[in-house]
DNA sequence: AGTATTCCTAGTAGCATAGTAGGTTTTCTT
DNA sequence: AAGAAAACCTACTATGCTACTAGGAATACT
């Protein structure tokens, strides 16, 4: 049960676009070398947020990328669903209670409730930031890292 | 991020056990029909659980897995550890803070307390469910599915 | 003795992750 | 107009994990 580099990648670009909201356009190249991610890797994850509305881009000299939305209404549950798919630990819970074949294990029954339960709350978290509290994080902080026990 | 057929199914025989405790060791052949589960996959898994301390068995006919404890003392965050490691959701969140190499990336200082937030999330919830609570919500349940609405 | 069972080790197909590589198009600057 | 800087796009690949399968050895009951 981990978080891809996929979602962490997004995120940490995310936030890095979100630190130089209204910059104008911020080119993969610096994003990549501050966040320390493969060039040619966060690429591909660009174009996954950008087909997803949450960046948009700038072609050419000078061009790059800038969040679309502010970064109030861009959530870190917003991002990591993008990145990963929908949030459920178990397949199970992507078909539809009522339907007559979503249980073949017996056990499923019981356990649904379970992973249920944690995926409501892993949403819930993940939902309840967003990029503005990050930066927000960043400055509390200051130069001294206190590794995020200032968040909320 | 999903859980992979080790909890699951780890969880799975669990409960079965539980829903059979002070019933004499369970065959492993049994569990594995009523739950569907590869036998000779799921002897892996035990042999995980017994070294863990979680049930405890007896070899030769008639033989079988019994848990060690009662229902009441095993948590599903007990079985989802054993199974599949620690909850963390990357891996920075393993060394210590203060370990001054930790944080390779400039944005984990910041998102690294996001991590933190969700793992917390998760683990309550895992260990706030014990194998007993699992076979009470079968019971109130009795025939009719209800999928874990009434879990709690 | 025979059978039912746990225990142990080794292998393996398939898939996802985390990239690398290299070319194409667009746009700014000079 | 030329050149450079950037996004865009597609294909390939090494590595590792998952979810098994297979088969034999040891143990204990009947």
């Amino acid at each position: 049960m981990k978080i891809s580099t996929k979602g962490r990648y997004g995120v940490a670009a995310m936030y890095d676009l979100a630190m130089h909201y209204g910059e104008g356009p911020i080119s993969l190249k610096s994003i990549a070398l501050r966040q320390k991610i493969s060039e040619n890797y966060l690429e591909q994850l660009m174009s996954t947020l950008r087909n997803a509305g949450y960046v948009k881009s700038i072609r050419g000299a000078q061009g790059g990328y800038s969040l679309s939305k502010e970064p109030e209404k861009i959530s870190v549950g917003d991002i990591i669903r993008t990145m990963e798919g929908p949030i459920v630990l178990v397949d199970c819970l992507l078909t539809d209670a009522e339907d007559n074949d979503y249980c073949e294990r017996a056990e499923i029954c019981v356990t649904r409730g379970v992973w249920a339960k944690v995926c409501d709350s892993i949403s819930s978290v993940l939902d309840s930031i967003s990029l503005a509290d990050l930066c927000q994080e960043e400055q509390l902080q200051g130069d001294v890292c206190d590794n995020g026990k200032n968040l909320f």
